[in-house]
RNA sequence: GUGGCCGUAGCUCAAUGGUUAGAGCUUCGCGCUGUGGCCGCGAAGGUUGCGCGUUCGAAUCGCGUCGGCCACCCCA
């Protein structure tokens, strides 16, 4: 018989106890930030009917080509393990009738996503995201404003040389023209084109744009660009979230090939990055992204109500904060007082004593399970607590315990109903 | 899905195709019958990712496979 040797699923993995500490710190300061501005938080089931994803996210987009992980039912349903959080919060919306609530409806959420991929570093399958959906409110400054609370996010974890990359992509009324357009144009230029971006002329022209060889980059810098296409609405539209960008100085590049892989995005999109201090380029994957999507909401099947939303990994940003030595500072503080005991009676009269500094909330730490108290001191300066209480057989009988100073290496002698009250007036020093 | 680099103890790494694959850290125990850190001694921990081949002999060479990383693709 061989020996199971098991490993966690590829591209997924554990999050050790170690690193729960960035999570922590990451959910904490979205948390707080998502309610400043008046968000809710919002769960909804990990699975998913799969339609919701192809319709909302997109038959065209390599998510729902090619990277979702779909689920047969007993009942022939086939549900889809959310890919991302966007389209199953609008189901939500819709489902419990969320129009009817003071518009617009903001919510947030955190947790995760899995998509089907060849896993890279910063790129699992199974990966975290964080994001806020505003819905129901069409003014540009919800743009602004999703792009400021991501930003600020993450400022507020110590992550600095940030950039963001802003653009629109029209809606219904001007994109088809230019993509017409565009088409026309790289067509004419067709042989001189790297043979993917052959495929996207007709698969995805926007995604030309987005392509990164070299021979791409001349026609690119001649092809009409989108910005100049834009009907009069989603012109007005992006100017003014660019001038709201710009009162509230917040750093972004017009980037007139940034194309968004979901097919719901109308208007304005974006994506922030780091920039390496060396280097000053971006480096890699982004940290997050977003944009509007007016047409959503209806496409799923409710009203024809505007939104705008973005969304981050949390695993890219606790790996900027590794590489940037961002301090994550414990929350759950030490171990003040450890219990050492020695003999059977010790031992009973140990479980009372603990339960004593529960009911008085403070943290005691102990070893039960090992008889030595050479080997428990030495858990207990591990534990780095600045008290041991010890107690033996004599100490039993008598009802005391010795309290012992770690630092000073002092000991006296106590009652045991006092012992809570003791070691309380010592910590508050 | 395509191509490239890499897999040795929990961690960081050694070992020209040649005895029984080693070291530091960590963990546990002992020195100290009831007192931590330091020190000393010891133990545990490996089918060299897995499988098949080449060879008298494989951690080392070949093929396959799994996993990680990188590029493409795309995105969080």
């Amino acid at each position: 018989m061989k020996k199971p040797k098991f490993q966690s699923p590829t591209g997924m993995h554990d999050i050790l106890p170690e690193d729960q500490k960035y999570f922590k710190k990451i959910y904490d300061v979205v948390s707080s930030v998502a309610d400043f501005y008046g968000f809710s938080k919002i769960d909804t089931p990990v699975l998913e009917d799969a339609e919701i994803f192809s319709r909302g996210t997109g038959e065209a987009t390599d998510i729902i080509k090619k990277e979702m992980y779909i689920l047969k039912t007993k009942g022939g349903d086939f549900l889809a393990l959310r890919p991302e959080w966007t389209p199953s919060i609008i189901r939500a919306y819709i489902e419990h009738g969320m129009y009817n609530l003071p518009q617009p409806v903001k919510l947030w959420y955190f947790g995760p996503c899995f998509r089907y991929e060849h896993p890279q570093a910063g790129r699992y399958r199974q990966f975290w995201q964080f994001g806020f959906e505003v819905i129901g409110e069409k003014n540009p400054v919800i743009d602004a404003q999703i792009i400021q609370i991501c930003y600020n996010i993450l400022k507020e974890l110590k992550i600095k040389n940030l950039i963001v990359e802003i653009n629109s992509i029209g809606d219904n009324q001007c994109r088809p023209y230019y993509k017409k357009l565009l088409t026309n144009y790289l067509k004419s230029r067709e042989v001189s084109l790297c043979s993917d971006c052959k495929r996207r002329i007709k698969e995805n022209v926007l995604r030309v744009l987005d392509c990164k060889e070299e021979k791409c980059q001349i026609i690119k810098s001649e092809a009409p660009q989108i910005l100049d296409y834009l009907c009069d609405e989603c012109k007005a539209h992006f100017k003014e979230v660019l001038e709201f960008l710009d009162e509230i100085e917040l750093p972004y590049n017009l980037n007139p090939y940034l194309v968004r892989g979901l097919d719901y995005y109308t208007k304005t999109v974006f994506e922030i990055f780091y920039l390496d201090s060396q280097s000053e380029k971006d480096i890699g994957n982004a940290l997050g992204g977003g944009g509007r999507y007016d047409k959503l909401v209806k496409v799923l099947g409710g009203k024809d109500v505007p939104a705008a939303g973005a969304a981050l990994g949390v695993e890219r940003i606790v790996e900027l904060m590794k590489k940037e030595n961002i301090e994550v500072l414990e929350k759950e503080e030490n171990f003040p007082v450890f219990l050492a005991q020695l003999g059977s009676l010790a031992k009973k009269k140990s479980l009372r004593i603990l339960e004593d500094f529960r009911k008085s909330k403070i943290k005691i730490a102990e070893s039960l399970g090992r008889d030595s108290l050479k080997a428990q001191l030495n858990k207990a300066n591990k534990l780095n607590v600045k008290y041991c209480l010890i107690i033996g057989q004599k100490e039993a009988l008598d009802n005391e315990v010795i309290l012992r100073n770690m630092e000073t290496g002092h000991q006296e002698t106590i009652k045991i109903e006092n012992v809570v009250e003791e070691v309380k007036k010592r910590l508050k020093k």
